[in-house]
DNA sequence: AGACGTCACTTGTCCTTACGAGTGATGACT
DNA sequence: AGTCATCACTCGTAAGGACAAGTGACGTCT
């Protein structure tokens, strides 16, 4: 029966309070909390009260809950899966960027066509409505058993250019980027980090937990005038993953930098 | 009095149904959802039952609730800040990372002496319990009012070299690079991108609405020998705000790609 | 005209009750 | 001994009622 006071809503003040005592770590990762029967008793309040509490800490991705067996402190797990960026410049003028990731394709690729959407065309620097390729691939990463989603996009222009994409959409991105430059083309990349909630049926096929934000990684290929030449989206959980850019110069820096 | 079948949950077919009239644009951005007492008359359920499924909704972050006014379908709004990085390899070897973020400061920042722990001691390749000088400034971008919490954490060793740092410990972070270069360092950068639900403090320092997560990006900068000099950590709310890295070369970059 | 109280509407909080459904242990039956 | 029904515990869903609190409009009083 220990007493609460102060801070607004009673069910705050006990998720305050459950909170607190996770925080302090009173509970250690993995315990599992007293039932919502044994919280009612503890703080002497109904039972939507203890679920309305322990609700707002499931949103704040503090505890998992599983039905028949009670809640439990999340662990705050150091992500199993980096993605590596690894941006060197050596002193030849070199310019390196190798990718590590290794993942396995969990499904059949779908390619289709459709059209830019506002975000989409923003990122190609194009209009509304124009024609693209488009390619979705469902990848795992072998060790860790993350899911991501990843996507290709292609403007009717670009391919044009390289009868073999038409041919199969589905050609693998690292040969799609040696078709690009096969001609001399130089690339440069542009790549969008963002992060939101998931959609319901990017929660189930990433099989997310609750509370569990997408990271969302759009990369933009542009040739040598400047031109976009291809997108790539990749979504993944934001609980086993995070991304890593390494910057290496072997000449001094030059750099105004803050935050 | 649209009956609605399948799936599972009634909260949960009555959530289906508002969400498929929100993406299919039957209720544009920003309008004012049927209050709950319509939507009970409407699907022919309890109010519990029509809260339970405004509250999925709400964290899939598709819709805000005023109290005292309704539910608003939340506008999917463009970022209103990019933080750039721009990484750029010449031909002359030069390696330039300038970065335009112009933040103010909205508050004194606080300075203080910690330890580290698990998380920033991996980043900076300490043991536990290292001793730590810390710096916390609350940011604040003029044009778009967006908030960002800001934190330097320089362990001693590296201080040690720079006693203007131990005198004056809330010297501004790129004062600090001028610092650290003095004797000709050359320096790396690693960023590390993740993001999570917010904490309780977080939510309210940084103004996020509903189911919105935080960006964390944490900077590591090493020397010469490898060795890592200083920690920077940025929280900001995914809502507002979306990184960008681009990657320019004047070189043929050489590269094995994949995601 | 202006100030202010009231009212109708909204969502927020809290309680009670009831039953459905997943989980694991216990014990009885074969 | 092994199998399986039962039970007690957990959380999930759904309904009902009641009152608090924020919002804005309407109407009355000064």
């Amino acid at each position: 029966m220990s007493e609460i006071q102060r801070p607004g809503a009673l069910y705050q003040q006990v998720a305050a309070a459950i909170r607190e005592a996770i925080l302090s770590g009173e509970f250690e990762p993995d315990a599992l909390l007293p039932s919502e029967a044994q919280l009612m008793a503890r703080y002497g309040v109904s039972r939507p009260t203890v679920r309305n509490a322990i609700a707002a800490l499931r949103a704040e991705g503090l505890i998992d809950v599983r039905h028949g067996k009670g809640s439990y402190v999340r662990t705050s797990q150091q992500p199993a899966l980096t993605l590596e960026r690894r941006i060197t410049c050596t002193t030849d003028g070199t310019f390196v960027m190798p990718n590590g990731d290794a993942w396995d394709e969990a499904e059949q690729p779908s390619t289709y066509r459709t059209r830019t959407t506002t975000g989409t065309g923003r990122l190609l620097q194009l209009g509304a409505e124009e024609a693209l390729f488009g390619c979705d691939r469902l990848l795992i990463d072998p060790s860790s058993g993350t899911r991501a989603m990843h996507r290709t996009l292609i403007p009717f222009t670009t391919a044009e250019g390289i009868p073999l994409l038409t041919e199969e959409p589905s050609t693998r991105p690292a040969e799609i980027y040696g078709l690009l430059t096969q001609d001399g083309q130089k690339l440069t990349w542009s790549e969008t980090v963002r992060a939101r909630m998931p959609l319901p049926d990017e929660r189930t096929t990433l099989r997310l937990p609750d509370a569990t934000p997408v990271l969302h990684l759009a990369r933009v290929t542009h040739g040598t005038d400047g031109r976009s030449l291809i997108l790539e989206e990749l979504r993944t959980g934001a609980d086993r993953a995070e991304l890593a850019y390494r910057i290496t110069a072997d000449k001094q820096p030059t750099r105004r930098t803050r935050a």
